[in-house]
DNA sequence: CATTCGTGGCT
DNA sequence: TAGCCAAGAAT
């Protein structure tokens, strides 16, 4: 290992790395494995809970792939991004199946896995297996650009391969694990996407935008995606036990999988909608509209009108539907479900 | 190649 | 405070 980019890195690391984070204490590849979907778009802050609970409750990948989707996504409510919850539990299933319960260990066999793309699959060579691997996350990205100047949004193409080319060139084969840290670290706590501590940073006294004075100016911010306006319409039927009527989503699509109110797109009317669920409609029944609230997602503004209705007694319901269920919270049943659904059923509550 | 996925923290 | 964007992958 010959690269003074990766000695300084590793050397900086050793001192100012991180050493708390939980999936590096009794590391395996599939708590890194584990560890590094739930990172994904993620800051490590917001995944320490959800990694100790899951890893808690599924320790092992055939625990995992036995489980309940449902299991699994409840595990992931409120972390977002639910895909990646559903393509683990499926990967997990692969690797029981197709790879005797043993996390794989070449980058061909973990980018086939659902979830593990490029960058995935070399965290978890270096930092599971301790073997060679490349990151280009978005720690990775912005060393990179600016340590090398490299112009252009990081978005296309042409970019994502100069940067690979370059994380590629700057990674050793020796002290794989302790480097893939290392390097994520600089950019996690010193190379930052605001005010990074150049002062302090092991390699900015070649660093090109450093020497251009333009840190600030790298990565090249890519063109803002368009925000889509919708409207969300949704139905919240509580019986008169307190339970609340859920209905699971379709695998794709937005919260895919997880379970939220009656959604009303066609904005059919009440008693119409209630027929359709199979629910009584002559029994009483006392309906309110919430107000009105904005529900913001990274492209997407929801305007959120959420119509309630009370049952004043018990509601038979279509029991050949299995996207139907009454959630009671004391209940706590396992089921995946959004910030929004939480929101809604926390003021249904009182 | 562009878009679609959640949520929270930051400035 | 209203955006910007994080340990990206799938389509």
């Amino acid at each position: 290992m010959t690269d003074w980019f990766a000695q300084r890195v590793l050397s900086w690391a050793e001192r100012y790395g991180r050493t708390d984070l939980p999936w590096q204490h009794e590391r395996t590849p599939y708590r890194v494995w584990v560890a590094e979907i739930m990172l994904q778009q993620t800051q490590a802050r917001t995944v320490i809970p959800y990694f100790e609970r899951f890893t808690s409750r599924l320790p092992t990948v055939t625990s995992l792939a036995e489980a309940p989707l449902d299991d699994v996504l409840s595990l992931w409510t409120g972390l977002g991004y639910y895909r990646r919850a559903r393509l683990l539990h499926k990967a997990a299933q692969k690797v029981v199946h197709e790879h005797n319960g043993q996390v794989p260990n070449t980058l061909d066999e973990l980018i086939e896995l659902p979830g593990i793309g490029r960058s995935t699959a070399g965290a978890i060579l270096s930092s599971g297996f301790d073997q060679p691997g490349v990151i280009l996350d978005g720690n990775v990205k912005r060393v990179l650009a600016r340590f090398h100047a490299v112009d252009g949004e990081v978005r296309r193409a042409a970019v994502l391969n100069q940067l690979w080319a370059l994380a590629e060139s700057h990674t050793p084969n020796v002290r794989n694990a302790a480097y893939a840290q290392a390097i994520m670290d600089l950019g996690a706590t010193c190379c930052t996407k605001s005010t990074p501590n150049c002062s302090q940073c092991p390699i900015s006294s070649r660093c090109e935008a450093l020497d251009a004075d333009k840190v600030a100016q790298y990565p090249n911010p890519n063109r803002p995606t368009s925000v889509r306006h919708e409207t969300l319409r949704l139905l919240l039927i509580v019986d008169a036990q307190g339970r609340s009527l859920l209905q699971r989503q379709s695998q794709d699509g937005l919260w895919g999988g997880l379970w939220l109110p009656i959604r009303n797109e066609s904005n059919a009317c009440i008693p119409e909608l209630l027929i359709q669920l199979g629910i009584d409609t002559e029994q009483n029944r006392r309906e309110e509209t919430l107000a009105p609230f904005i529900h913001t997602l990274s492209h997407i503004r929801f305007e959120v009108t959420t119509h309630v209705v009370y049952l004043a007694e018990e509601a038979s319901l279509d029991s050949s539907r299995d996207d139907l269920v009454w959630f009671d919270s004391d209940d706590s049943p396992s089921l995946g479900l959004s910030k929004l659904t939480l929101a809604l059923l926390d003021k249904v509550q009182k």
